[in-house]
DNA sequence: GGCGCATTTCTACACCGCGTAGAAATCTTC
DNA sequence: GAAGATTTCTACGCGGTGTAGAAATGCGCC
Protein backbone atom coordinates (compact mmCIF):
# COMPACT_ATOMS: atom_id res chain seq x y z
CA UNK A 1 0.00 0.00 0.00
CA UNK A 2 1.68 3.60 -1.39
CA UNK A 3 1.46 5.35 2.07
CA UNK A 4 2.21 9.16 2.83
CA UNK A 5 4.79 10.56 5.52
CA UNK A 6 3.45 13.53 7.33
CA UNK A 7 5.12 16.28 5.03
CA UNK A 8 4.05 14.39 2.13
CA UNK A 9 0.30 14.56 3.29
CA UNK A 10 0.72 18.04 4.38
CA UNK A 11 1.97 18.83 0.72
CA UNK A 12 -0.53 16.92 -0.93
CA UNK A 13 -3.56 18.98 1.41
CA UNK A 14 -2.34 21.86 -0.34
CA UNK A 15 -1.98 21.19 -3.67
CA UNK A 16 -5.56 19.36 -2.99
CA UNK A 17 -7.15 22.61 -1.94
CA UNK A 18 -5.57 24.01 -5.28
CA UNK A 19 -6.87 24.40 -8.49
CA UNK A 20 -3.84 25.84 -10.44
CA UNK A 21 -0.63 24.19 -10.81
CA UNK A 22 1.77 25.44 -7.70
CA UNK A 23 6.12 26.33 -7.20
CA UNK A 24 8.05 24.90 -4.92
CA UNK A 25 8.28 28.28 -3.39
CA UNK A 26 4.42 28.91 -3.26
CA UNK A 27 3.79 25.24 -1.68
CA UNK A 28 6.92 25.95 1.18
CA UNK A 29 4.69 29.44 1.93
CA UNK A 30 1.26 27.82 1.79
CA UNK A 31 2.65 25.32 4.73
CA UNK A 32 4.35 27.98 6.66
CA UNK A 33 0.44 29.49 6.17
CA UNK A 34 -1.66 26.74 6.98
CA UNK A 35 -2.69 28.28 10.53
CA UNK A 36 -4.98 25.03 10.41
CA UNK A 37 -2.68 23.24 12.24
CA UNK A 38 0.86 21.75 10.97
CA UNK A 39 1.96 25.75 10.71
CA UNK A 40 5.21 23.86 9.14
CA UNK A 41 8.44 25.78 8.31
CA UNK A 42 10.55 24.26 6.46
CA UNK A 43 13.33 25.27 3.67
CA UNK A 44 12.85 25.20 0.33
CA UNK A 45 14.79 22.26 -0.67
CA UNK A 46 12.98 20.56 1.96
CA UNK A 47 10.02 21.12 -0.13
CA UNK A 48 11.52 20.08 -3.58
CA UNK A 49 12.53 17.09 -2.17
CA UNK A 50 8.96 15.78 -1.21
CA UNK A 51 7.83 17.16 -4.26
CA UNK A 52 10.48 14.53 -5.64
CA UNK A 53 8.92 11.71 -4.03
CA UNK A 54 5.75 12.34 -5.12
CA UNK A 55 6.31 12.87 -7.96
CA UNK A 56 8.31 9.51 -7.92
CA UNK A 57 4.97 7.84 -6.28
CA UNK A 58 2.78 9.53 -9.09
CA UNK A 59 1.17 11.57 -6.51
CA UNK A 60 1.93 15.14 -8.13
CA UNK A 61 3.06 15.90 -11.76
CA UNK A 62 5.51 18.55 -12.53
CA UNK A 63 5.63 20.70 -15.68
CA UNK A 64 8.86 21.58 -16.54
CA UNK A 65 8.92 23.59 -18.95
CA UNK A 66 9.12 27.04 -17.40
CA UNK A 67 10.94 27.95 -14.10
CA UNK A 68 9.99 27.50 -11.86
CA UNK A 69 8.41 24.36 -12.29
CA UNK A 70 5.33 24.15 -11.29
CA UNK A 71 3.31 20.91 -9.88
CA UNK A 72 -0.40 19.85 -9.28
CA UNK A 73 -1.97 16.99 -8.08
CA UNK A 74 -2.36 14.10 -10.25
CA UNK A 75 -5.85 13.28 -8.60
CA UNK A 76 -8.17 14.67 -6.62
CA UNK A 77 -8.75 13.65 -2.61
CA UNK A 78 -11.98 12.12 -3.04
CA UNK A 79 -10.23 10.02 -5.89
CA UNK A 80 -7.74 9.41 -3.65
CA UNK A 81 -9.12 8.28 -0.56
CA UNK A 82 -12.07 6.17 -2.74
CA UNK A 83 -8.75 4.46 -4.08
CA UNK A 84 -7.43 3.53 -0.98
CA UNK A 85 -10.61 2.56 0.57
CA UNK A 86 -10.73 -0.05 -2.82
CA UNK A 87 -7.09 -0.95 -1.29
CA UNK A 88 -8.40 -1.63 1.74
CA UNK A 89 -11.15 -3.70 0.47
CA UNK A 90 -9.36 -5.51 -1.74
CA UNK A 91 -6.93 -7.33 1.04
CA UNK A 92 -10.20 -9.09 2.36
CA UNK A 93 -10.70 -12.60 1.18
CA UNK A 94 -14.08 -11.80 2.14
CA UNK A 95 -15.40 -8.51 0.75
CA UNK A 96 -18.96 -9.01 1.55
CA UNK A 97 -18.39 -9.75 5.11
CA UNK A 98 -16.18 -6.32 5.27
CA UNK A 99 -18.47 -4.55 2.95
CA UNK A 100 -20.98 -5.51 5.76
CA UNK A 101 -18.71 -4.43 9.20
CA UNK A 102 -18.24 -0.83 6.90
CA UNK A 103 -21.54 -0.67 6.57
CA UNK A 104 -23.41 -1.57 9.48
CA UNK A 105 -20.23 1.72 11.05
CA UNK A 106 -21.88 3.99 8.79
CA UNK A 107 -23.85 6.58 10.20
CA UNK A 108 -27.90 6.62 9.78
CA UNK A 109 -27.47 9.84 7.54
CA UNK A 110 -24.23 8.89 5.33
CA UNK A 111 -26.27 5.18 4.79
CA UNK A 112 -28.96 7.38 3.59
CA UNK A 113 -26.14 9.19 1.18
CA UNK A 114 -25.07 5.79 0.33
CA UNK A 115 -28.55 4.68 -0.81
CA UNK A 116 -28.74 7.81 -3.39
CA UNK A 117 -25.85 7.13 -4.53
CA UNK A 118 -26.67 3.54 -4.87
CA UNK A 119 -30.19 3.91 -5.96
CA UNK A 120 -28.76 7.03 -9.06
CA UNK A 121 -26.30 4.43 -10.30
CA UNK A 122 -28.55 1.21 -10.56
CA UNK A 123 -31.33 3.33 -12.27
CA UNK A 124 -29.16 5.53 -14.21
CA UNK A 125 -27.26 1.71 -15.66
CA UNK A 126 -25.86 2.88 -18.82
CA UNK B 1 -2.82 5.32 10.39
CA UNK B 2 -1.69 1.62 12.16
CA UNK B 3 0.00 -0.26 9.67
CA UNK B 4 1.51 -3.88 9.47
CA UNK B 5 4.71 -5.03 7.67
CA UNK B 6 4.87 -8.15 6.16
CA UNK B 7 5.69 -10.35 8.32
CA UNK B 8 3.06 -9.41 10.63
CA UNK B 9 0.65 -9.71 7.96
CA UNK B 10 1.48 -12.83 7.24
CA UNK B 11 1.17 -13.45 11.16
CA UNK B 12 -2.17 -11.41 11.40
CA UNK B 13 -3.38 -13.97 8.21
CA UNK B 14 -2.90 -17.29 10.44
CA UNK B 15 -4.34 -16.29 13.36
CA UNK B 16 -7.61 -14.79 11.61
CA UNK B 17 -7.89 -18.19 10.06
CA UNK B 18 -7.81 -19.65 13.39
CA UNK B 19 -10.92 -20.07 15.75
CA UNK B 20 -8.29 -21.17 18.39
CA UNK B 21 -5.68 -19.34 20.30
CA UNK B 22 -2.71 -20.44 18.70
CA UNK B 23 1.42 -20.60 20.47
CA UNK B 24 4.20 -19.26 19.36
CA UNK B 25 5.54 -22.45 17.82
CA UNK B 26 2.45 -23.21 16.53
CA UNK B 27 2.32 -20.13 14.62
CA UNK B 28 5.84 -20.69 13.14
CA UNK B 29 4.82 -23.92 11.97
CA UNK B 30 1.47 -22.86 10.14
CA UNK B 31 3.81 -19.79 9.07
CA UNK B 32 6.24 -22.70 6.85
CA UNK B 33 3.43 -24.42 6.36
CA UNK B 34 1.16 -22.01 4.22
CA UNK B 35 1.83 -23.20 0.92
CA UNK B 36 -0.56 -20.88 -0.45
CA UNK B 37 2.50 -17.98 -0.81
CA UNK B 38 4.53 -16.80 2.06
CA UNK B 39 6.21 -20.09 2.28
CA UNK B 40 7.93 -18.05 5.60
CA UNK B 41 9.93 -20.18 7.58
CA UNK B 42 11.17 -17.83 10.23
CA UNK B 43 12.55 -18.69 13.90
CA UNK B 44 10.22 -18.76 16.88
CA UNK B 45 12.25 -16.10 18.45
CA UNK B 46 10.95 -13.67 15.38
CA UNK B 47 7.88 -15.46 15.62
CA UNK B 48 7.59 -13.77 19.56
CA UNK B 49 8.87 -10.70 18.39
CA UNK B 50 6.56 -9.69 16.11
CA UNK B 51 4.18 -11.54 18.46
CA UNK B 52 5.04 -8.56 20.52
CA UNK B 53 5.04 -5.88 18.81
CA UNK B 54 0.72 -6.77 17.29
CA UNK B 55 0.26 -6.86 21.06
CA UNK B 56 1.76 -3.57 21.13
CA UNK B 57 -0.65 -2.42 18.39
CA UNK B 58 -3.78 -3.97 20.38
CA UNK B 59 -4.29 -6.57 17.19
CA UNK B 60 -3.47 -9.81 19.47
CA UNK B 61 -4.06 -10.54 22.90
CA UNK B 62 -1.98 -13.00 24.85
CA UNK B 63 -2.99 -15.28 27.68
CA UNK B 64 0.20 -15.43 29.85
CA UNK B 65 -1.67 -17.75 32.49
CA UNK B 66 0.01 -21.17 31.10
CA UNK B 67 3.04 -21.68 29.25
CA UNK B 68 3.51 -21.49 26.13
CA UNK B 69 1.64 -18.50 25.85
CA UNK B 70 -1.57 -18.60 23.84
CA UNK B 71 -1.98 -15.35 21.55
CA UNK B 72 -5.31 -14.87 19.17
CA UNK B 73 -6.46 -11.91 17.39
CA UNK B 74 -8.09 -9.17 19.28
CA UNK B 75 -10.81 -8.28 16.05
CA UNK B 76 -12.19 -10.25 13.03
CA UNK B 77 -10.30 -9.51 9.75
CA UNK B 78 -13.91 -8.37 8.61
CA UNK B 79 -13.70 -5.70 11.04
CA UNK B 80 -10.18 -4.96 10.74
CA UNK B 81 -10.94 -4.39 7.38
CA UNK B 82 -14.06 -2.18 8.20
CA UNK B 83 -12.61 -0.32 10.54
CA UNK B 84 -9.58 0.69 8.22
CA UNK B 85 -11.80 1.47 5.61
CA UNK B 86 -13.30 4.12 7.80
CA UNK B 87 -10.70 5.51 9.19
CA UNK B 88 -9.09 6.10 5.40
CA UNK B 89 -12.23 7.82 4.94
CA UNK B 90 -11.94 9.56 7.95
CA UNK B 91 -9.20 11.82 6.34
CA UNK B 92 -11.18 12.92 3.93
CA UNK B 93 -12.73 16.34 4.52
CA UNK B 94 -15.49 15.88 2.38
CA UNK B 95 -16.79 12.62 3.09
CA UNK B 96 -19.61 12.55 0.84
CA UNK B 97 -17.48 13.10 -2.20
CA UNK B 98 -15.27 10.20 -0.74
CA UNK B 99 -17.93 7.98 -1.04
CA UNK B 100 -19.45 9.16 -4.28
CA UNK B 101 -16.16 7.91 -5.38
CA UNK B 102 -16.22 4.69 -4.07
CA UNK B 103 -19.42 3.59 -5.08
CA UNK B 104 -18.76 4.57 -8.56
CA UNK B 105 -15.61 2.46 -9.02
CA UNK B 106 -18.25 -0.61 -7.13
CA UNK B 107 -19.13 -3.70 -9.27
CA UNK B 108 -22.58 -4.24 -10.07
CA UNK B 109 -22.90 -7.14 -8.30
CA UNK B 110 -21.31 -5.27 -5.22
CA UNK B 111 -23.78 -2.50 -6.11
CA UNK B 112 -26.43 -4.74 -5.24
CA UNK B 113 -24.90 -6.46 -2.22
CA UNK B 114 -24.72 -2.90 -0.99
CA UNK B 115 -28.17 -2.17 -1.49
CA UNK B 116 -29.50 -4.93 0.53
CA UNK B 117 -27.03 -4.28 3.33
CA UNK B 118 -28.58 -0.81 3.82
CA UNK B 119 -31.95 -1.80 2.99
CA UNK B 120 -31.77 -4.15 5.39
CA UNK B 121 -30.08 -1.67 8.11
CA UNK B 122 -33.15 0.60 7.25
CA UNK B 123 -36.18 -1.43 7.76
CA UNK B 124 -34.71 -3.49 10.57
CA UNK B 125 -34.00 -0.42 12.20
CA UNK B 126 -34.13 -0.90 15.86
C1' DG C 1 28.42 36.30 -23.55
C1' DG C 2 29.21 36.43 -19.08
C1' DC C 3 27.37 37.64 -14.05
C1' DG C 4 24.27 37.20 -10.40
C1' DC C 5 20.37 35.33 -8.61
C1' DA C 6 16.63 31.91 -8.41
C1' DT C 7 15.84 27.29 -8.78
C1' DT C 8 16.77 22.57 -8.95
C1' DT C 9 19.50 18.46 -8.16
C1' DC C 10 22.72 15.87 -5.49
C1' DT C 11 24.32 14.24 -1.37
C1' DA C 12 23.97 13.36 3.32
C1' DC C 13 22.40 12.21 7.80
C1' DA C 14 19.31 10.98 11.61
C1' DC C 15 15.32 8.58 13.04
C1' DC C 16 11.96 5.05 13.14
C1' DG C 17 9.51 0.80 11.97
C1' DC C 18 10.19 -3.81 10.63
C1' DG C 19 12.48 -8.40 9.80
C1' DT C 20 15.54 -11.06 11.82
C1' DA C 21 17.50 -13.86 15.36
C1' DG C 22 21.15 -15.02 19.09
C1' DA C 23 22.02 -14.59 24.26
C1' DA C 24 20.23 -14.38 28.39
C1' DA C 25 16.59 -15.07 31.58
C1' DT C 26 12.68 -17.65 33.16
C1' DC C 27 9.62 -21.37 33.75
C1' DT C 28 8.15 -26.41 33.94
C1' DT C 29 8.75 -30.92 34.84
C1' DC C 30 11.04 -34.83 36.40
C1' DG D 1 17.82 -28.71 41.08
C1' DA D 2 19.07 -30.02 36.11
C1' DA D 3 17.42 -30.13 31.32
C1' DG D 4 14.75 -28.57 28.06
C1' DA D 5 11.14 -25.45 26.46
C1' DT D 6 9.70 -20.79 26.31
C1' DT D 7 10.05 -16.00 26.66
C1' DT D 8 12.48 -11.63 27.02
C1' DC D 9 16.32 -8.74 25.99
C1' DT D 10 19.42 -6.94 22.95
C1' DA D 11 21.07 -5.99 18.57
C1' DC D 12 21.73 -5.13 13.71
C1' DG D 13 20.53 -4.03 8.85
C1' DC D 14 17.46 -2.03 5.65
C1' DG D 15 14.32 1.07 3.67
C1' DG D 16 11.28 5.16 3.96
C1' DT D 17 10.85 9.81 5.59
C1' DG D 18 12.12 14.58 7.26
C1' DT D 19 15.50 17.59 6.84
C1' DA D 20 18.58 20.68 4.52
C1' DG D 21 23.34 22.27 2.79
C1' DA D 22 26.47 22.07 -1.43
C1' DA D 23 26.76 21.85 -5.95
C1' DA D 24 24.87 22.36 -10.43
C1' DT D 25 21.88 24.51 -13.62
C1' DG D 26 19.09 27.87 -15.93
C1' DC D 27 17.33 32.75 -16.66
C1' DG D 28 17.47 37.54 -17.24
C1' DC D 29 20.11 41.46 -17.79
C1' DC D 30 24.08 44.53 -18.55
Amino acid sequence: MVTLGELERAVMDVLWNTETALSANDLRDRLHASVSDGARDVAVTTVLTVLSRLEAKKFVSRDRSMRPHLYRSVTTRAEHTAGLMHEVLGTAPDREAALARFIGAVSPAEAETLRELLGASSRNAR
